[in-house]
DNA sequence: ACAACATTTATCCGATCGGTTAAATGTTGT
DNA sequence: ACAACATTTAACCGATCGGATAAATGTTGT
């Protein structure tokens, strides 16, 4: 597998991760510090294995790490995983800045 | 419908539309310049529909701004789409930060 | 008017998604 | 050993996804 694909599949598993508001919920609840599955599935009205299946989908993404802690499973986020996401949307914002500073400078040598 | 139910629908475009690699090859194809709906499909093997689909999804994401020019369609991007998942993914990156901190002071304060 | 062209809409297909309930698994305390 | 608990796995369901092809729509040049 080439480092592209590689890339490539990363960027899919983190924006699918984000695209769904349950996950993102999680994720919030997990930057206020880590949780058991039990925890993290309280405030949803939705079924255990819901939530489970949810952190599969984090998991993947490598935005939740699990750690077994007797019975229960302890889930911890890991921010690091955005990075490629952050990383992707900042090109695209920097591209916008000098589209819009082309513009003004366009604007302003030929009105 | 609220703001939050609002934002949340935003983030649910943005993270779906940017969660496919060939909707992400489109998106880099238009940060080089606006194009038709041909010149973007051009180096796919996918079908024209499946392209003219995939515009569509980034254009529920407002990422992709459609204007008829003659029997072409001229599409651009509109990279002020991403602001709101910028901002998200910013939320959590910082918080890492903040908790690397605390673990650095902490490991500081006792060894 | 009409033929060629650019794009979309309609319809269908198999795969994946987000959810469910029921059963299985692993872990603990007594 | 066993009962209670935390979580996952299995099997299923309807909806959505990414793709295809065929037909429809809108636009242009002659």
């Amino acid at each position: 597998m080439s480092r592209a694909a590689t890339a490539d599949a990363r960027l899919d598993a983190v924006f699918t991760a984000l695209a769904d508001p349950t996950r993102r919920r999680i994720v919030a609840r997990l930057a206020r510090g880590s949780a058991t599955v039990g925890e993290i599935a309280e405030p949803f009205a939705i079924s255990l294995p819901a939530i489970s299946k949810h952190l599969d989908v984090l998991g993947r993404a490598g935005l939740v790490q699990r750690e077994r802690e007797g019975r229960f499973q302890r889930c911890t986020l890991d921010a690091r995983a955005l990075d490629p996401a952050a990383e992707l949307i900042a090109r695209y914002r920097d591209f916008w800045e000098d589209a819009l500073e082309r513009l003004a400078r366009y604007v302003e040598d030929d009105p």
